[in-house]
RNA sequence: GGACCCGUAGCUCAGCUGGAUAGAGCGUUGCCCUCCGAAGGCAAAGGUCACGCGUUCGAAUCGCGUCGGGUCCGCCA
């Protein structure tokens, strides 16, 4: 069978002559070998640092490694050439058939190219805005990141499960069932004034978004709860609204293409005896106690005094200090339901768990990571979070006014609109996610090489296009005649995207797909501008049927692979620019 | 006062977990469409990788410190 990944067949040959010339090589070295693309084509197709990573250990000099192991390599079938280079390193040029033949097993795997298998089971949460309104653009990197990053873990070969947090417990959804009660009495014609008198803090969710689910609640239930206390109807009102904003959600998230697995309900949670059970676990490991904070030091709150409350002992897993579970009046905080939360993600088996979170939140990596820790006890589970920085939306050179005042913040559904939701994720997906980012808006809809999505889309367009011009590909075709520099780049290109994807999900980065897409797009658009120059290089060629049939080839490999990042990223693969 | 993220070309950002001469797009400058693949293409200029120590064969990358920007900091969810 043909290998998928070059490079860890490569890798294979190196450590194969590594172990052979210096016998007993602990395995710690050994894991250090790498094999990778070289930045420069005049160094070959492949480094490696083997002879660097060797030389202390073995006591020897790493370019006598180096220079050994390539005369042992050149002597491999498929290596053309290998020699010692710089401080030590191995380059290694590869029989131009061995890269061709990779063309075949390309069109073979299809989508599925890199496609990497039995790496286990892993939970990634993300999005788990409150059920409160609709999404707004500040849960749109969350969205798009955690998405790609769950679909990049399951190319790699990860059983993934995509988690949505429900926050349908506690005072915010309490909140909402008084706001849409507002609502409700406002589509029985009733003035709402005198009730919203009643409720501290006032009406809190005052967005447009709630009329018709107060007129819906007044046309089931008639004038039933006009003028009742709060006890008849603030749990029907409630249940009812969180529902519909679950459903708002779920919309917004379907237009971002965006689709979860796994609803968890924080009330459900509750109402099952989670929390308690949690806290007992805790308890039981002595991690539990009644104390009281030292105050924040710097600027100290005006109000601060000392209040026993029952802790956590975070401090023994890496936390600045220990954190509350129960308030000062007894009950649980929002941290002891999200301890809860966690433990019944281990209790359902995951022991891999990714959070994406906005970078507000920055302040519970520590404290969330080492509850986990302390649940875990000796298994291998464990927690990683992903930060979002904060996304600005830039039109005409400003950023565009966000308010979180009712109803006047920009909705996610604004910007999906505006431009769509291929552009939205693959310029969320350009940049690291730990690093702010400004959204161009002008950017995301030109129809130029400004716009990184047109960029690579075209690309996958001009690919379908001849493929379409040149009706069959032929897998099996003669690819000899392949040898122009362009082709090969893009070949070398193609090839790297097994290793990409391992790279990728190994650093939870999915941006790395980003760029890597927008690089095989610059390859392919070279090769056709190439075209432009010199004919002898053009795709289709009706007097020239051998190297049609091995350009075609090269070019369903292309589209083959750029669909399978697409895929990665929730992005469509257009057929054609329009 | 503390925690976390960031600081790379004029601008926006990559830099493959420590490797060779630090890259891309935009912008700038100069070339290239009578026609055949120009919603463009080719090329050039542009950097004390914020700064200082340290770790080692080797640092933009790791550690410590300083400066600057951001997010946050008892019972909010």
């Amino acid at each position: 069978m043909m290998t998928e990944n070059l490079f860890a067949q490569a890798r294979a040959w190196v450590l194969d002559e590594l172990t052979a010339l210096l016998p007993g090589l602990p395995e710690e070295i050994l894991s250090r070998v790498e094999v990778t693309p070289t930045k420069d084509s005049a160094h070959g197709d492949m480094a490696s640092n083997a002879a660097m990573v060797a030389a202390k250990p073995a006591g020897k000099n790493p370019r006598d490694i180096a220079a050994a192991l390539a005369s042992r390599l050149a002597a491999r079938p498929g290596v053309a050439k290998a020699e010692p280079a710089g401080p030590g390193f191995l380059n290694l040029t590869l029989e131009p058939a061995l890269l061709l033949a990779q063309v075949p097993v390309i069109l073979a795997a299809g989508e599925a190219y890199g496609q990497g298998a039995g790496r286990g089971r892993v939970n990634v949460e993300y999005v788990s805005a409150n059920p409160t309104g609709p999404l707004h653009v500040g849960h749109c990197r969350g969205a798009v990141v955690g998405d790609a990053l769950a679909n990049l873990l399951a190319k790699a070969g990860y059983a993934v499960t995509k988690e949505f947090y429900v926050n349908d417990a506690g005072a915010q959804v309490i909140a909402l069932g008084r706001s849409v009660y507002v609502r409700y009495l406002e589509a029985l014609g009733l003035s709402p004034e005198a009730y919203i008198d009643t409720v501290t803090g006032g009406m809190q969710y005052g967005g447009a978004y709630l009329i018709p689910i107060g007129a819906a609640l007044a046309e089931k239930y008639g004038d039933e709860f006009a003028e009742t206390p709060e006890a008849h109807w603030l749990d029907t009102f409630r249940d009812f609204a969180v529902a519909q904003m679950l459903q708002l959600i779920r919309d917004d998230l379907a237009a971002l293409g965006v689709v979860h697995d796994v609803f968890s309900s924080e009330r459900a949670l509750i109402a099952a005896g989670g929390v308690e059970r949690a806290l007992r676990q805790l308890s039981e490991r002595g991690l539990i106690y009644e104390g009281v904070l030292e105050p924040p030091k710097g600027k100290t709150p005006e109000d601060w005094e000392p209040r026993e409350q029952t802790l956590f002992r975070s401090t023994d897993f890496g936390d600045d200090v220990d954190r509350p579970v129960r308030k000062s009046d007894g009950s649980n905080t929002y941290f002891a339901n999200d301890v809860a939360y966690h433990a019944d993600k281990m209790a359902r088996g995951f022991t891999a768990m990714i959070d994406v979170w906005g970078a507000d939140h920055g302040g519970y990596v520590k404290r969330m990571q080492a509850a986990v820790k302390a649940l875990a006890g000796d298994t291998p589970a464990r927690l990683d979070v992903l930060l979002c920085q904060i996304v600005r939306v830039m039109k005409d050179g400003a950023p565009v006014r966000m308010s979180k005042r009712a109803g006047t913040f920009v909705e996610l559904r604004d910007l999906i609109d505006e431009v769509g939701p291929d552009a939205v994720r693959f310029i969320m997906l350009m940049r690291k996610s730990d690093a702010q980012m400004d959204f161009d808006l002008n950017a995301a809809v030109a129809q130029t090489r400004d716009n990184p999505v047109f960029y690579v889309q075209y690309a996958h367009a001009r690919c379908r296009s001849v493929l379409r011009a040149a009706g069959i590909v032929d897998a099996g075709a003669d690819l000899s005649s392949l040898a122009a520099p362009e082709e090969l780049a893009l070949i070398r290109r193609l090839i790297n995207w097994p290793r990409m994807v391992e790279q990728a999900a190994e650093a939870r980065e999915p941006h790395r797909i980003a760029f890597y897409l927008y690089e095989l797009a610059g390859d392919f658009h070279a090769l056709w501008n190439a075209g432009r120059g010199d004919a002898a290089l053009r795709f289709i060629q009706a007097e020239r049927p051998v190297e049609t049939a091995a350009r075609i080839a090269l070019v369903a490999a292309t589209a083959t692979v750029l669909r399978s990042g697409f895929a990665v990223l929730g992005v469509t693969p257009v057929e054609e620019m329009r």
